[in-house]
DNA sequence: TATTGTTATACTCTATAACTATA
DNA sequence: TATAGTTATAGAGTATAACAATA
C-alpha cells in the first residue's frame, strides 16, 4: 500500500522570471516537437526523415555533404537516412555529371506527394498546438518568437538537435 | 575544389502560419535546451541531473518511484542518475522507516547550494535567451506560453523529453 | 501476491575514424 | 593531396524484463 504521504508544500515555480521564460520556451517546444513526431509516425516516418525532406525541398538539387551542413548532421548518418528515404521510394540519388563522386538528391514524385501531405500535417499539428491562442495571439508570438531567434542568430528553418551538445560542428551551412 | 553552384531560389519559409509557428516554436525551445545544457557542463552536470536536483528541492522527501513517476521516467534509469549524484555528493538515500524496501530522496547542503548556484545561472540563461526582448514582451511571451501550456495539458516544471516518441508511460504524476 | 529499487540487456541515436573512388 | 560518400563501430541514452528484499 502506497502511503502517499501527499508531500510538502510547493514553492511558486513560474513567478515570470527570465529563468522561467526560458523553461516555459523549451518545455512548450519540446512538446510541439514529441507532439509532431507522432503525428508523423502514421506516415512510416520519423522526425529525421522530415527535415530531411524539407531541406531537399526547399533548396533543390543538393548535394549530400551540402544537405550534411546545412542540418549540421554528420555524413555518416545522413548515408542511412537517405537510404531509408530512397527505399520508400521518396528521395533519389541522381548522379552528377561534374564531378562523379557525389550525387545530387531529388525528391520522387511520391516524395513531392508526401512533402504536400507533411505540410498539410505540419498545418493541422500548428493549429492543434496554438488552439488556445486567437488570431491576433498568433501573431504575436510569431513575432516575438521570431526577435529571440534572430536575436540568438538561428537558422531559419533548421532545427537544432538536442545531442549536439557534445561537439556541434562548424556549420559552413548555406541558408535554406 | 567545391563547385558550389549556390543552388535554388529558396520558398518562403516563415510566413507565419500555424505550422511555421510550431516550428518556430520548437526550434526556439530546442535551442534554448541546448543553450542551457551547455552552461551546466562546467558545474558536472547534465541536463538530467538539473531536472532531477530541482525535483528533489522542490517537493521535499520523495521516494525514487515517486520521483520517475513525476518526471516521467524509468526507475532503471533514475537508479543510475540518483548513483552519479549521490557520488557527487548533492543527494542523499535517506532510510524510510515506515517502508524498508524504498528511499527517500534528500539534498545535500552541497546540493542544496549547488541548486542555488543553478537558480542563478537558469535565470542567467533566461537573461540571454530573451536578451532582444524588452520587459513589457517578456511578460507578454510568458504569457502567450503559459496559454498554450495550460491548453496543451502540459505539466508545470516538468519538461518532457524527447525519446518519449516511443511510448512515454501513463504519469501517476504528482504536481511539482 | 504486489511493490521498491536494482541489475542486466536490447535498442536507438550520435559521433568518430578509416576506406573507396573520384578530383 | 583533398573531398564525397560510405562502412564499421564506439559511445550515450532510452526502454524492457527479471530479480531480491520487503510489504
Amino acid at each position: 500500500m502506497t502511503k502517499n504521504k501527499l508531500a510538502a508544500p510547493l514553492p511558486d515555480q513560474d513567478s515570470g522570471s527570465p529563468g522561467d521564460l526560458a523553461f516555459l520556451i523549451a518545455q512548450v517546444g519540446s512538446h510541439s516537437q514529441i507532439s509532431f513526431g507522432k503525428r508523423v509516425v502514421p506516415l512510416g516516418l520519423r522526425l529525421a526523415h522530415v527535415g530531411v525532406l524539407k531541406a531537399i525541398f526547399r533548396t533543390n538539387r543538393l548535394t549530400q555533404r551540402e544537405l550534411g551542413d546545412t542540418l549540421g548532421m554528420f555524413p555518416s548518418n545522413l548515408v542511412r537516412l537517405i537510404d531509408e528515404l530512397e527505399q520508400k521510394g521518396l528521395v533519389r540519388r541522381g548522379h552528377n555529371a561534374s564531378d562523379r563522386r557525389s550525387y545530387t538528391l531529388l525528391l520522387t514524385n511520391k516524395g513531392q506527394r508526401m512533402t504536400s501531405e507533411l505540410i498539410a500535417l505540419t498545418e493541422a499539428h500548428g493549429d492543434r498546438i496554438c488552439a488556445a491562442l486567437n488570431p491576433l495571439e498568433r501573431r504575436e508570438l510569431t513575432q516575438l518568437l521570431r526577435k529571440i531567434a534572430t536575436g540568438q542568430g538561428l537558422q531559419p528553418g533548421v532545427h537544432p538537435e538536442l545531442p549536439g551538445l557534445k561537439s556541434r560542428r562548424a556549420t559552413k551551412a548555406r541558408t535554406l
